[in-house]
RNA sequence: GCGCCCAUAGCUCAGCCGGAUAGAGCAUCGGAUUUCUAAUCCGACGGUCGGAGGUUCGAGUCCUCCUGGGCGCGCCA
């Protein structure tokens, strides 16, 4: 199904070419009711590039464009801009067109990818933090929104399972640790004998030295230390599955670093053997001197003691990726902080003549209410499990009081995705690279861009059909439904839900789910200002069943964009 | 020292490819409910878009410099 925007910009291309014109410019929604509901600026374009005046290239313009089965005669106005207003009854017939569409109008993309995202990735004896909010809930909605879009995706957990905190475990574990504590709580077990041993080792070189053999051992293949490591990761992945199932987040794969393992020293070999690595201080390294910004940033990929790094690591998932998983685009969703490394490791990719097309995707931190790294109050990383279960005892207590009626198990369930849907919305809904302050009362108010608000909306629309459904049997509108647009709240509606399937590829161009969770918003809006206007089941038909159309279609709307953000919607709150 | 990111209303944030008079929410003030969830809606108030230059018909958006904040920069991940 064609959008408005792609009809207008082909019937736009048409008429440049019959008036001898080259392409150029854009079709873009309307800046401001008073534009109309689509503009486009090129004229504007064409005329810096002739040298000509861009309201007579306008008019030149609008005399080939034909759109008289759409919209209104073409407006010049401004400098040059063309304007377009779509007929009530155009948007009519899409609004009822997209009643039958599954897709609500979204179109699969037309070179679909096989991409990989890498999203997540907690570490292996430690708690996920709130840390772990912004990679994982955003590379979820990616996820869910290329797939959609009808990309290959395949989610991919790269667990810090490997690497030198091993040595203080493992000795914290043959040491240190308390069999029925870890059986209580196996990562608070964990996290206290890594601490401990911490402290242990900073004040007394012989743990030192016995945490380095512990290491070594460890990576030599030591039978006992590789069974402790193995438990450690058991219990901590059991962890990790319990917080997925609460976020409502499942892998493909999960590829922890210690897959990589075996493979590590052929990287190392291969890449000096390609001679894109050399040898420097003892230390295996490459260097990018021809690259300004890494020209003095060398990636060192097998340490003088002969050790490999997470660079080797990270090389050799990027051969995996390529190789075996033959992924066509991988994502990498990793905070900031690691710019300069995926930038070598990008550029070592390059070198090995890999074309696959990687994207860092970065993202701020999660502040505080004093503006610094979101910390409890004893400077601790907050545990995300607590978080969670805050999130979602905090929308429990708001629904009881505003809602008391409801049975326990709907409370519940509607606790539950409110508060998860609150704390992933309000995350979702900023854009991605700044840092954001934490605020329960924010994400969780009814009013405003909140997950709640348009919940809230899904909701009332949901109470409107158990209405109906006590005269006659109605859980939502024929699909042959006619609309009528007679109130501008209601033409109001009906545009917006055209707009959702240009809105949601858009969200790829640079990985900015804001974008759609601000659509959503707008749209949520847009229907409560309807909802006030327009009774609907007390209209007259022909309203009554438009109306009805409209809301169904809202609820499909909101219901599908939300769970391309990974947030559930209640039938009732 | 070098590099990356950020700076928009009192507060929290939008503003994708440069477009017309920079938008929301909160807060403040004023309205709307015998109602399908008022958990909402409508309106008012509120801005030298950190500063200075530049490119352009047009700059919050692009370029240069500066200020302030965050992060990173050879053997942790």
């Amino acid at each position: 199904m064609e959008t408005f925007q792609a009809l207008l910009a082909r019937k736009l291309a048409e008429a440049l070419s019959a008036a001898d014109l080259p392409p150029a410019g854009s079709v873009t929604p309307a800046t401001d009711p008073r534009f109309g509901d689509y503009q486009t600026n090129t004229a504007l374009v064409l005329a810096k590039q002739l040298g000509e005046n861009p309201r007579a290239l306008a008019q030149k313009i609008i005399e080939r464009l034909d759109v008289s089965d759409c919209c209104d005669p073409p407006q010049i106005a401004g400098a040059g801009f063309i304007n377009l207003t779509l007929r009530p009854e155009t948007i009519a017939a899409k609004g009822a067109e997209l009643l039958r569409d599954e897709r609500l109008g979204v179109e699969k993309a037309t070179e679909p990818k096989r991409i990989v995202i890498d999203f997540g990735s907690p570490n292996v004896a430690k708690p996920m933090h709130v840390g772990h909010i912004r990679s994982t809930v955003l590379g979820d909605a990616l996820a869910r929104i290329a797939s959609f879009l009808g990309h290959e995706v395949i989610r991919d957990n790269h667990i810090g399972d490997w690497g030198t905190q091993f040595g203080m475990v493992i000795y914290g574990w043959k040491n240190l640790l308390d069999r029925p504590a870890l059986e209580r709580d196996p990562i608070a077990e964990l996290v206290r004998i890594y601490k401990e041993t911490n402290e242990k080792a900073a004040a007394d070189s012989k743990v030192r030295e016995a945490v380095r053999e512990e290491l070594v051992k460890l990576q030599a293949g030591d039978p006992e230390n590789f069974s402790i490591w193995k438990e450690t990761v058991d219990l901590s992945m059991k962890e990790f599955e319990r917080a997925y199932q609460v976020l409502d987040i499942h892998y493909d794969i999960q590829r922890g670093e210690s897959f990589y393992n075996d493979r590590l020293s052929a990287v190392v070999e291969r890449l000096l053997k390609s001679k894109i690595a050399e040898i420097s201080e003892g230390a295996v390294c490459v260097f990018f001197r021809d690259i300004p910004e890494l020209a003095e940033k060398p990636a060192i990929i097998r340490k003088s003691d002969g050790g490999f790094n997470y660079a080797t690591t990270d090389v050799a998932t990027v051969d995996y990726r390529i190789q075996d998983l033959k992924a066509d685009t991988v994502w990498l969703v990793v905070g900031a902080p690691q710019i300069l490394h995926f930038k070598q490791i990008i550029a070592i990719a390059r070198r090995e003549g890999y074309t696959a097309d990687f994207r860092h995707i970065t993202f701020g931190s999660i502040l505080g209410e004093d503006r610094k790294l979101m910390k409890t109050r004893s400077g601790e990383n907050v545990p995300l499990r607590d978080l969670l279960d805050e999130a979602v005892q905090r929308a429990r207590k708001i629904i009881e009081e505003k809602n008391p009626d409801l049975s326990e198990s709907e409370k519940i369930d509607i606790a539950q995705k409110v508060g998860i849907g609150a704390v992933k919305y309000y995350d979702l809904s900023q854009y991605r690279m700044t840092d954001y302050i934490f605020s329960w009362e924010r994400m969780l108010s009814f009013q405003g861009n909140t997950a709640p608000y348009l919940q809230n909306a899904y909701v009332r629309i949901r109470s409107i059909f158990r209405k109906a459904a006590v005269a006659a049997p109605l859980w939502g509108a024929p699909e042959d439904a006619k609309l009528v647009l007679a109130a501008p709240e209601e033409e109001n509606l009906a545009t917006r839900l055209c707009q959702f399937a240009e809105v949601v590829p858009t969200v790829l161009n640079d990985f900015r789910p804001n974008i759609l969770a601000n659509y959503l918003f707008e749209l949520a809006n847009s229907f409560h200002a309807f909802y006030e206007a327009c009774p609907v089941l007390k209209s007259e038909e022909p309203a009554r069943s438009s109306r009805l159309a409209l809301c169904e279609l809202t609820a499909r709307v909101l219901h599908r964009g939300l769970d391309l953000l990974g947030i559930a919607v209640p039938e009732k709150m």
